[in-house]
DNA sequence: GCTGACCGGTTATCATACAAGTGGGAAAGC
DNA sequence: GCTTTCCCACTTGTATGATAACCGGTCAGC
């Protein structure tokens, strides 16, 4: 047995439902308002039973994709996937790892100036010791990714917006995955980066503690610009700051 | 009858069986890779048949929440929540409708910097139109939202990153029948405001069209900053570039 | 012309049954 | 005693059929 490989699993009937319904209602087949086949239809047409095209039917309106109304039917929401965001499972291909770093550049580079404007004594001194921590490891010349999140997820906090909070968390778990794997590609940072990371990041907490909004962002984007960069992912080419 | 209103409609069962498990599993009462009861445990628990506590399970499976495998159970997902962000329907509070405004204004004006770098002669060509476009309506003394979405809708895609351009859409799609409702209370716009959005629009254009990324980043922050205010959401107090 | 009961079709829910996958433990073999 | 095999309980996946609630239109009755 030499070419042995993880089996396909059968997939779930509701899943490959699900997936046709979703590519009919985006592609435009079924528009904005129209009504669907009767369940019962479309079980026949798939060839499966009403419960499967439940399932599916069930799955697209916790997407906002259709309504559906006792007596009447379902129908295409009127705009089919407003009220969710998704991002594709493992973006693989480094343009998109590219292009979801960019925007998270953005992001968080607006929440470190609203940081340095709202941030407050406890989270400040939370930033202070996630810089503390993360000095000791570089003594070692090891960095310390624990402390690194912790600090970046500190300042998304001290943003004082929710959204930006929430929105960073996501792209961020979205991002860890694929970033792991470009580290371990191009093996393990050099010493001289871990120093410039460093520096970076007290540039950043610089900014903040002394309530310059303008410079926190600008040093948060040039942080993350670089830490692109050392990724192997082109530079931000956005505007400097 | 003096106080009638709109009935209340019954909430679908697995509606209610989705929200309290996905309740259950963000508050950590399931931790990250825990088995969930079995589906016939649950159903007794809820006091409702299989088939509503499977529709349920078969959404949080479609947000990522759970993994289900034939024969062992269902199991929660090792990120909750990753993969999917969500708005709430309509965000009705004002502080909410203000930090996602806010989210845009970062992002679109990010966005700006971008096409300022990237946008090609049919975008340029597309906003030069739409800036045509309103400043009629101007002179009609009304404005034109269509074209308004039409201008900020080429600029995100001239940004050439798709996610940026998805998740503006996105935003705007969420913000928009908020934004009409907040327009309808402080009655129609004066003539002196559509004057003004007129000129920012312009400052927007005329920074990329001179390739000024800065500029136009600036430009369109200022821009969405005045449109807050103008809704009664303040200021956006974040980094003045 | 208007009202109201009725009807066919649709979704929502329930109950039950069987198929298929999984893991553990009983039982057999050594 | 140890290993291997097989069986069984449990779980999810799918199918079937039935009932309730709901909706829009129809049509008899007035």
């Amino acid at each position: 047995m030499t070419s042995i490989t993880s089996v396909t699993r059968a997939p779930r009937l509701s899943d490959e439902v699900a997936r046709q319904l979703t590519a009919a209602i985006r592609s435009g087949e079924f528009a904005p308002g129209a009504r669907l086949p009767s369940e019962k239809e479309l079980a026949e047409r798939f060839e499966v039973s009403r419960m499967v095209v439940r399932e599916a039917m069930s799955r697209l309106k916790s997407d906002e994709l259709i309504d559906t109304r006792q007596g009447l039917g379902a129908f295409v929401a009127a705009e089919p996937g407003r009220g969710l965001f998704r991002l594709e499972p493992d973006p693989a291909i480094a343009k998109d790892l590219h292009d979801i770093f960019q925007l998270r550049v953005a992001v968080e580079g607006a929440a470190a100036g609203l940081a340095a404007v709202r941030a407050n004594r406890r989270e400040l001194a939370m930033m202070r010791a996630c810089l503390r921590e993360m000095k000791v490891s570089v003594a070692g010349r090891e960095d310390d990714i624990e402390a690194d999140n912790r600090f970046h997820a500190t300042i998304a906090q001290a943003s004082r917006n929710p959204y930006f909070d929430r929105f960073l968390t996501f792209l961020g778990a979205n991002l860890h995955g694929a970033i792991a794997k470009a580290r371990s590609n191009t093996a393990a940072r050099h010493p001289r980066s871990v120093l410039a990371v460093q520096a970076e990041h007290e540039a950043v907490f610089a900014a903040i503690e002394r309530r310059d909004a303008p410079a926190a962002e600008a040093a948060m984007r040039s942080h993350l610009s670089a830490a692109m960069e050392r990724l192997g992912l082109g530079p931000f080419t956005g505007a400097r700051l």
